[in-house]
DNA sequence: CTTGACCTACGAAGTCTTTCGTATTACTCT
DNA sequence: AGAGTAATACGAAAGACTTCGTAGGTCAAG
């Protein structure tokens, strides 16, 4: 066991894959990868997936000749440590702040709204409960 | 004229004291960063900023012998900048399920929840022009 | 069996970030 | 002037991240 560190952002790329596609090998990985950035070389993947083993960030099975990757954690833990990270680091805590900056770098539209404003509601109604 | 990099954490720690204290000597810095992080050397601290000024990340004033730091971006900016980036490279873009991710992270209390509310009607207000 | 395709393993280089020790310069007080 | 205090400058080390070349293994087809 170790600390549990941010993902990079290299992590981070193969992970959203992982989430998406889901067990993959590093050949399916490094295909859906090279569609948004292009260059990337076969080994790098394989590499930075090798790591990701090692630092428990995913787990791999070894029974076929190429082998298959698998998250070892969850996309929505990870948004929120991620998310929390921020709002601690940049933001000292309020959540209010980072919602308004939020806004103003993205336009959500009407019906993005709406869903945040439900989450309001229901967080409301629970008392704050999680 | 550089790319504009993400400042790391520890460029970040010290324009969170810039931004709150204004104005300040490496002297200042430390000081208030050893409260929350003891430990940490003066000349760290220093060769940050040195950096930092390196970066156009701050600008110094070399009047005094004392060198007076101040941050050269705004912090508005660099938040926005930051949730922006967390936001595409983590979220898809997706700024309700960032928001549902913030709320979840961090218990908001009431008044900040009622901030957002307000918050959203003035965005709606504008008619949400693209 | 040999070749070619495809895979993993490994090491090494390059960059970035953080840390700090040491050297040097400047100012003040006696 | 000389000693002491305090500041900057500089270089170097350590660690993390990314990148990729090369070596070696496996398997199927000819």
């Amino acid at each position: 066991m170790q600390k549990l560190h941010r993902p990079t952002d290299g992590e981070l790329e193969i992970l959203r894959v992982l989430w998406r596609e889901g067990p993959s090998t590093v050949r399916d990985v490094h295909s859906i990868l090279s569609k948004t950035k292009p260059g990337t070389g076969y080994t790098t993947v394989l590499k930075l997936m090798q790591i990701m083993a090692d630092k428990d960030l995913v787990s791999r099975d070894e029974k076929n000749k190429a082998h298959i990757y698998s998250p070892r954690i969850r996309e929505d833990q990870t948004q929120k440590q991620l998310v929390g990270d921020l709002l601690d680091r940049v933001f000292g805590g309020s959540a209010a702040r980072m919602v308004m900056q939020a806004l103003a770098s993205k336009k959500a539209n009407p019906q993005e709204l709406a869903e945040i404003r439900h989450m309001l509601d229901e967080i409301e109604q629970n008392g704050g409960a999680v």
